[in-house]
RNA sequence: GGUCCCAUCGUCUAGUGGCCUAGGACGCCGGCCUCUCACGCCGGUAGCAGGGGUUCGACUCCCCUUGGGACCA
């Protein structure tokens, strides 16, 4: 029960299809309004095309709101079980005389626009039932009697005042021929009666809300703040779609995003504060307001997402990060034991890996063994010479007796080798990283080491050298 | 087609009549750092769609054009 004067905003998105980032960011606007207000956000299904809806779509969208941080105060609500009460407001509206019955047939509708835009005419409904007085019957719809003349206007929070000439609304359909109401009447209702102040919602819906305005007036409703926000466009500028790749939020959590990376990111898409581009949720919800959301439309970046997702990574709590890393080395089929080890390697990697399955594929050799056979031969010819086999020997001695969770103790070793041949950490670097990795590129040699532990590089180390003994005896 | 909306670097944006020689960020390019790759740091590249007004003065206000988008089917 909202006192007089407190903000309600709500997120109504209709189980079609997963969460999307378009949907997302609505929602985020929706959400962050409501508590940077201190007001409340409501959660409603819009399920009432029931061909179209799905449990198992509701439940995934719950799931994505719930990654991101937007939790609502009331609902979910269902359209699905709000059915009869939509059924009364349109048997109010019959009684008031503010709509009819009608009985024209699609067929004949198609007819008649076609005629119309044939002759230059607005295909509109026109009117044919108005007048009939016509009671219920099979085949039959409930029109809206919309007004005739005037002009409905109304100002948008972002967008600024819009007007439209009533001549150019239809009498629409708000009862369909099988008994279920149509979108623009429980939209109306809903929000009408769940006592919503400010409906934020895509600019997909700025066409439809005169309509909707003049069925809150019809219905003694007061219309609420509307906000149309901008539309999220792909690199084409055409809405953002499939064929743009991801979409869906939870393909996000799934290639390794964090979801306080997507909520800044989403949150910088036509809107702003400043020259700030790092926000934490608190500073999003203090700082967010309609007023400051722009009104065009903004082209998703994934490169600029990707570099906050690698900004967050960095940031992130360690035991956090092994915790959400783990399902993607499992991922990978390796197996994971020891947490405190991960959270080791996290930190190891987290300077170069932008999404948890880079640092996942970057790691891979924290979590298994490295074989000589697991090494790409062109790498084995090139960086394990027999010519190094002295100073990987040496290395293993001098690693042997010192503490390697200590790197200055590691780095000392290999220093000591360093001096003992006279040569550059440079000569030695790479091929120690080959044995230890199996690749090129990897963390800084003496983190590894120290993550790795005596054990894993000892015998990694000495694979390679019995390699390198081996080529030299050919 | 009709109606509605929008328009600053490639992209996200700051800018609300003089502070703009248009600022920041992503990306890109160059440099430094360096055991690889990164991180980081330093520097660079690039924009007010076009045309009319209004004004002493327009990125900022008005109009038109162009371009884009959405909705209605």
């Amino acid at each position: 029960m909202a006192s007089e004067g407190t903000v309600k905003t709500r997120f109504a998105p209709s189980p079609t299809g997963y969460l999307h980032i378009g949907g997302a960011r609505t929602a985020l606007f929706s959400w962050l309004y409501a508590r940077h207000t201190g007001g409340k956000f409501v959660l409603r299904i819009e399920d009432t095309d029931s061909k179209r809806s799905g449990r198992e779509y509701t439940a995934q969208i719950l799931d994505a709101m719930k990654w991101l941080g937007l939790d609502w105060n009331e609902g979910p609500f269902y359209q699905s079980d709000r059915i009869d009460l939509y059924r009364s407001y349109v048997e109010r509206l019959l009684e008031e005389g503010k709509a009819y019955w009608c009985e024209c047939t699609p067929e004949l509708l198609e007819v008649k626009r076609k005629q119309a835009i044939k002759e230059g005419r607005k295909p509109k409904y026109d009117g044919t039932c108005r007048n009939k007085g016509l009671g219920p019957g099979p085949g039959r719809v409930v029109r809206f009697a919309s007004p005739l003349t005037g002009i409905t206007s109304f100002d948008d929070a972002i967008k600024g005042r819009i007007s439209v000439n009533n001549d150019e609304l239809d009498d629409l359909v708000i009862l369909r021929s099988d008994g279920m109401p149509t979108y623009n009447f429980t939209v109306v209702i809903d929000d009408a009666t769940m006592g919503i102040t400010h409906v934020i919602r895509g600019d997909d819906h700025v066409n439809n809300t005169p309509r909707q305005i003049v069925l809150y007036k019809a219905l003694g409703f007061k219309p609420p703040v509307f906000a149309h926000v901008p539309m999220i466009l792909g690199p084409d500028k055409t809405r953002l779609s499939k064929r743009h790749g991801a979409t869906s939020v939870m393909a996000y959590k799934e290639m390794g995003y964090l979801p306080e990376a997507l909520v800044n990111y989403l949150a910088r898409l036509s809107w702003s504060y400043g020259d700030q581009e790092i926000f934490s949720l608190e500073e999003l919800i203090r700082y967010f307001d309609i007023r400051d959301v722009g009104k065009s439309a903004a082209v998703f970046n994934p490169d600029k997402l990707l570099w906050l997702n690698h900004h967050y990574i960095k940031q992130a709590d360690p035991r956090r990060l092994a915790r959400l890393l783990v399902p993607f080395v499992k991922r990978m089929g390796l197996g994971v034991s020891d947490m405190g080890y991960v959270e080791r390697v996290v930190v190891d990697l987290r300077e170069r890996s932008k999404t948890l399955k880079d640092m996942a594929d970057l790691g891979d050799f924290y979590f298994k063994d490295i074989n000589i056979e697991d090494i790409p031969e062109e790498l084995r010819l090139k960086f394990f010479r027999p010519e190094l086999g002295q100073m990987f020997k040496s290395l293993i001695q001098e690693l042997d007796v010192v503490d390697v969770s200590n790197q200055e103790q590691v780095e000392a070793a290999f220093m000591n080798v360093l001096d003992k041949y006279s040569i550059k950490l440079k000569l030695l670097a790479q091929p120690v990283r080959v044995a230890l990795t199996g690749r090129k590129v990897s963390p800084g040699l003496f983190e590894i080491i120290s993550t790795l532990g005596k054990e894993r590089v000892i015998a990694r180390l000495n694979n390679a050298l019995s390699y390198m003994e081996k080529l030299g005896r050919k």
